[in-house]
DNA sequence: AATGAATGAGACTTCATTCAT
DNA sequence: AATGAATGAAGTCTCATTCAT
């Protein structure tokens, strides 16, 4: 990639960076091109030089957080710590993500709210992957007797929904710190699995 | 309640079922007054003679779901079992709620998505209600010492976080029928009230 | 049909005559949504009331137009006169419309260049069909030993092509009336089929 | 010319031929200035520095192709063979270009729906000379006695028109060849003549 | 009570054109 | 000489809403 490329790729990165800060703020569904050119200073006529058509720009803007979260998640699992551990760090690392980018990472789970068909695929093909770790910590855990669990499939999607749902009623100015939430919300959900 | 007004309610609550019906089926922000007034063989325009507004129609679609699911829970709190018997009866109606009426019980989730300003008070009040009763339960199980719980409002948002999420995943093709799973469900969200 | 049908077919008809007399003065690809419906002082919204594109308006427009200049033709096919007067008479009225449709019954030339595909295999027939009844009318020419020619189809294509052409340079202040003109072309165009 | 004026003059020819091409493969309306300039694996902005705008482009596309067929008709005046074979061959050489440059030859056909004021006057003119060689060859076997023909003029848009014509239909795959569609539409053009 | 018709604001998208580098 | 980037005007289309009848 050469500089020119380089600096492309950056302002693509830019236009994603704050087109979910807009969706933060105002909501998927009344974000419009204009609102996320404005907050760059671009027109919208300048998003299409980046992004073929607001689906797209959505898209990746989708791609690129959920990328970010199976990363992380990613290097959790490969950490040499219990299962439990691994899991509470999960949980926490997946309530950060969903307080931060709540109406993105939302599309995740509504993607045919929202996107034609020829995306949905892409998009529950990487959601079914980010899950997938989540069964792996699981999976292990069951082999190093650390939990007990016969449902595993459900016993996973009970924790991401009731992280999930975070979202609904996180406040900063709430009573408890968000370190102290993602304590609690980590210790409860950890009981389902023993 | 002359005839005139009982007819008038009654059309009313017809257009709300249909409502319900037309945004199950073409998700939320898809359905245009046209769609629902198709449903209905009527035209968009004589809506409006029941309904001041795209979003009071919406308000009153979510209310009726609302109380029916407030009702049904208040039921449950008045019999004469177990808290423990209480809650799970309680997380069943959830869970059938939330698969049946997904579209419409989401609104509860972000009004501010849909709703301006002078609707997402009271929207808010009645969801609150709704979840205070799931609150009165635990209370319940304390005091009969049926549940240890520290952080009660948490462990109350972790279940019914968790039973909201069915929605995404449910589907009635699925390995396990809808009672399994409402079974399953109850047995592990119980476990965080122990 | 009842009385509004009526209305609404009444007005589907005016709004393709007006867009006919737009497209006529501002050229095909210069007429918008905006203008087509200035001329009868509606708003562009209103059009998308009566039909579901610009495309499908255009379609219309053209169909009609195709419609009317085939009936004609039929017409004149069914006379009891020599095929030579029938031939005549069918090059005037073809003439006529090719003056007075200009911009519409070019449509009917190069439909690829306007429509998707969808419209074009029902313009491409009911061109052909047009087309046909020139086809028939030599052919039964032939029969009768008025016309002698071997090449049918070319004769016919030679014929309708000089016959289009005319748009390009006619207009009301030239040398000849357009009744002469019509007069002199047909005479000139029998030569080529004996 | 000194060599970087003849390397832009070639470069602009280079453009002018792709323009052609691309014009003929995707239409006229179809064609915006980044395909020309993909064709040639340049930048739409390069395109700017030869030409001022598109329409020049457009004109001098025209131009190009015009003045070539105009040259092809000279030499076949300047030839010394009957008014017969001279209006055949002419014929043959109009229908050629007419087929394969049909896009831009259309131009000269209606240059108002495209063109501007200031552009329509010298291609009319243009135009109008093309005409005139034809006038001029009719006129010739007028003279010599070979033609018999009362309205020139007419008898010569007659002519035009109907070899413009087979731009609609023509199709390499068709049931004749180029070559014989040529010689029967000149054989039987010619009949008007006599 | 109901509807057909019309409206207008606002959204997405395209593309010729400009310009600093 | 060429280009990447940005612009802005213009066009199509959607849809909640209004209103005379």
């Amino acid at each position: 990639m050469n500089l020119r490329e380089k600096k492309a790729a950056k302002k693509r990165e830019d236009i994603l960076r704050s087109a979910s800060l807009v969706i933060s703020r105002k909501g998927f569904h009344h974000t419009t091109m204009e609102d996320i050119a404005a907050e760059l200073l671009m027109t919208k006529g300048s998003l299409y030089y980046y992004f073929k058509n607001k689906e797209e720009l959505l898209f990746q803007c989708h791609d690129l957080i959920l990328s970010n979260a199976f990363n992380q998640l990613e290097d959790i699992y490969g950490k040499e710590i219990s299962s439990g551990e691994k899991m509470k760090a999960a949980i926490k690392v997946h309530l950060d993500i969903a307080i931060q980018e709540k109406e993105i990472f939302n599309l995740t789970v509504k993607p045919e709210q929202i996107f034609s068909k020829e995306y949905i695929d892409p998009i529950v093909k990487k959601r079914d992957a980010y899950a997938g770790l989540f069964d792996r910590m699981i999976q292990q855990g069951i082999q190093k007797g650390e939990f007990t669990v016969n449902q595993k499939k459900m016993a996973r999607m009970i924790i991401l929904g009731a992280a999930n749902w975070i979202q609904v009623w996180y406040s900063p100015e709430g009573e408890f710190s968000k370190e102290e939430i993602e304590q609690i919300y980590a210790d409860y959900l950890l009981k389902i699995l023993t």
